[in-house]
DNA sequence: GGAAAAATACCCAGTTTTTGGTATTGTCAG
DNA sequence: CTGACAATACCAAAAACTGGGTATTTTTCC
């Protein structure tokens, strides 16, 4: 059997290393990289040859709610798992419906960890043991999340997410055109769309949208 | 030389076991226990022989702040390193006034946490370096506090918040200056001003300061 | 393979914000 | 009383953003 390539999504690095330094001795894993940013990590997302996605959800630039689905809409057979501190139903309604298979905590221990990661490389569902009482205590949710599997989206494109998450970092139309090597008129027209889509006023309304809408966390700004 | 006993304290059991298989190599540390419970952890408190306290700050059934307190009550002499995701002055502020040595983020690589280690076990005190720039920018506001406890928001004048407020509401100057029955004029220099003071780049970062400020609340969805 | 959607790019006119000034009136503490 | 600060107001130019379009190329999906 070939060992499983795992990359990892976190920004706290201690963290990363931590688990990498644990799952190092596991002969089916094997650690092909990480990112301490989601942008960064998106934009090598395709030369990048991996089968599980171990994603944080609390992470400065970009909620992991929002990479879950940047992932799995470029990717739609990719394997993700979730790796999170939110032991709370909303978040994991919220990336189940993104279509992560697995969801589990940081307070797990490592063999809980390789259970996931193993059953997830296969394409089955896991949830974390602690995650499951939560999750078991919302019935109706639970109905729904059996029944509907695929995905609720965003109604923004995957390079209009990429474009907002710019703006609400506060880069001028000119900027964001620069970093992704297109024109400003491009910018001017996906700005526009977002605009449109989202009923927002301006950039802080777009900022305001980004919150509500879990595509960034309210909390530390960078 | 003998090593330095190390106790940590998370609630997160991958997070301690990493840590603790990153720090296994190093020769000078020696890891005695860690508790993924506050609670259990005091309980058990006088048995323990510790050199250096690693503690988390966000942790369910007590913050690592009230944690720290209980310590430095048992123990004068404890050193303890405070370990967490809070990037924020409240937070540390908050530590160091409880008599915490050191202050370092999970985004830290090891080599820095095991500096920090080492610094804070032989009692001298230890900053993260990501935290300093916080702490250093928040300076003036603690000079502020000190001196003048009627105005600890900030060093925006009454006027100045009040348009700050209608700003990000997105208002554009125009009806401000009909909500405050002033010129539009005037709206404008305060929209400067307020700038200036903020060091803000638009209504959006203007946004930002004041979530990071308390001056408004990030109302989340549920 | 072909239709639909997404991403790209341009034009233009208009609005808003930002920047860099100056200047007049209060107001309040020393 | 006086000087510092706050609040008011104006001018003008530059930069950025908004809103109305059109149009080509790429990707994606059936």
């Amino acid at each position: 059997m070939k060992p499983i390539k795992i990359y990892m999504i976190d920004d706290h690095k201690l963290f990363i290393n931590g688990v990498f330094s644990l799952l190092g001795d596991e002969p089916d894993l094997e650690l092909v990289g990480y990112s301490l940013d989601p942008q960064d990590f998106l934009t090598q997302f395709e030369r990048l040859e991996v089968d599980v996605y171990l994603v944080d959800i609390n992470m400065p630039k970009m909620s992991g709610v929002i990479l879950a689905e940047m992932i799995l809409k470029r990717k739609k057979t990719a394997k993700v798992l979730a790796l999170t501190m939110y032991d709370d139903y909303q978040h994991v309604e919220k990336m189940i419906k993104k279509g992560v298979l697995g969801y589990i905590l940081k307070s797990a221990n490592i063999s809980e960890l390789v259970q996931a990661i193993k059953r997830v490389s296969e394409g089955n569902r896991f949830i974390g043991r602690e995650i499951q009482e939560v999750v078991m205590g919302q019935v109706e949710g639970l109905q729904n999340l059996e029944e509907s599997p695929d995905i609720q989206k965003s109604k923004l494109t995957k390079r209009e997410v990429e474009v907002l998450l710019l703006i609400i970092q506060e880069m001028s139309n000119k900027e964001i055109a620069e970093k992704l090597f297109i024109s400003e008129r491009t910018v001017e027209t996906h700005r526009k769309s977002i605009l449109a889509k989202t009923n927002a006023k301006g950039s802080l309304g777009l900022y305001k949208y980004a919150i509500q809408h879990s595509i960034v966390q309210a909390n530390h700004l960078s």
